[in-house]
DNA sequence: TGATGATTCGTTGTGCACAACTTGTCGGGG
DNA sequence: CCCCGACAAGTTGTGCACAACGAATCATCA
């Protein structure tokens, strides 16, 4: 079933980083649930490795929240809490802004190209709504966006902040709480004013659209999550 | 030798927290300078547990920058690079400034009691100077502000960041880089100012006043770094 | 004498067996 | 009928032995 070579190759980091990035994406696109318990033993036979090496990146992945392990119990995919949630993207806003402002490069023909590949497959996915296919696309356009700035320790903390509550997102749209079409729309939309942005190397400019639409985002999700809460409570 | 019961009790999370801790401060205080190796085996021993915990400690560390391990070679104490610090602080910057303008709380008594204590303490430090003592009072300063912040994420990244470099700054005062009376009576200043701001529930100036220490820190220690290698390029 | 290759040593990474711990179940007693 | 305690099953945490790997050393040869 997997096809991207899970197991043997290249240094001890080069396979924690494959086996940690794997099952990152696995959490982010709801692959693994918030709630769902991971098997330790299943996972390191799946991945074609032992218990060990497997726990070192369940501990990485625990210390970026996205896991917690419980002694005699197992270990399980975080939920994000509303407060956390509304604390996180307040930071996200912020730091969103500052991509434009600390240590911006200019792209690269290749870094754009990259983006004009983006906006294609966004194209695509008008014609064809696909939550999963969304997230994915929208995560590579988080990562391009993070290549704007030279500035390491900024990448580190936006990713960190990304990851942590994007599938909360993508669950918001599997619940149609949200409507899949609308931000499929939106985000088309974002993509061609960020590009444009960026080719007249105006990043700042860019950044700003960014976090206007990380903002709006936030605002749609928590309004839709406001009504269905507001309205039925435990059923 | 060491006192602070450093090996039982406590669940295995507590247990690590201790660990973590204990290793992170002995390389900020330069205890452990950068460059140095770590040897498992003895560190296992001295902190009585055995490799495997240990290691989960010190894959944290690497996590954060702080430690770098090599297979069949060793684990060393990282260095900052000069284009790193710099990243860095700008970014600290920032965050320092965000400390006050996202979901400030007002201070406890017990916190405004703490700040007190360490003015205290910072007074006996003008009596006394003292590397070491100094860089303690300066990381317990540093988590007491943390603490006017309710933004959990924006304290960790800023949490992040700053043992990522303090111990650069520390390591300017042993080189007799920077004046160590001169930075004492600078950070008593702070503190005083600081306090000032807090106790009159002023959380944004109280943060300005911050990012305006934390900037001229770096550039006191900027200048200096750039007077020595620049009069003596590698002997 | 200098260079080169095998070798030895010490270190980190991996796999496995067992300990520590929690949860759910089953039996007995009030 | 309910409650409580012991037990069993399953999970994560720990310790240990060995494999994988890199660097320094030493012997050998040109």
């Amino acid at each position: 079933m997997t096809c991207e070579t899970p197991a043997t190759g290249g240094s001890a980091r080069d396979r924690f980083e494959r086996m940690h990035d794997e099952i990152r994406t696995r959490i982010c696109l709801l692959d693994y649930a918030p709630g769902t318990r991971l098997s330790e033993e299943a996972l390191a036979a799946e991945l074609g490795t032992s218990r060990t090496p497997l726990r070192r990146v369940l501990a990485r992945l625990e210390s970026e929240g996205l896991l917690q392990s419980v002694h005699g119990v197992g270990t399980f995919v975080t939920d994000v809490d509303l407060r956390e949630l509304v604390q996180t993207f307040r930071v996200r806003l912020e730091l969103a802004e500052l991509i434009g402002r600390l240590d911006p490069v200019a792209p690269s023909a290749a870094l754009l190209a990259e983006f004009r590949v983006l906006q294609a497959r966004s194209k695509t996915l008008r014609d064809d709504p696909d939550p999963r296919r969304f997230a994915q696309i929208n995560m590579d356009f988080f990562i391009a966006l993070m290549r704007l700035t030279a500035n390491q320790p900024l990448r580190e903390m936006s990713e960190r902040l990304y990851f942590r509550t994007t599938r909360i997102w993508l669950k918001s749209i599997f619940a149609s709480l949200i409507d899949l079409k609308d931000e499929v729309e939106v985000f088309d939309r974002e993509i061609d004013d960020i590009l444009r942005a960026v080719e007249l190397g105006d990043l700042q400019a860019a950044a700003l659209i960014r976090r206007a639409h990380i903002s709006m985002s936030f605002e749609r999700m928590r309004k839709a999550a406001a009504g269905v809460t507001g309205a039925a409570v435990t059923p």
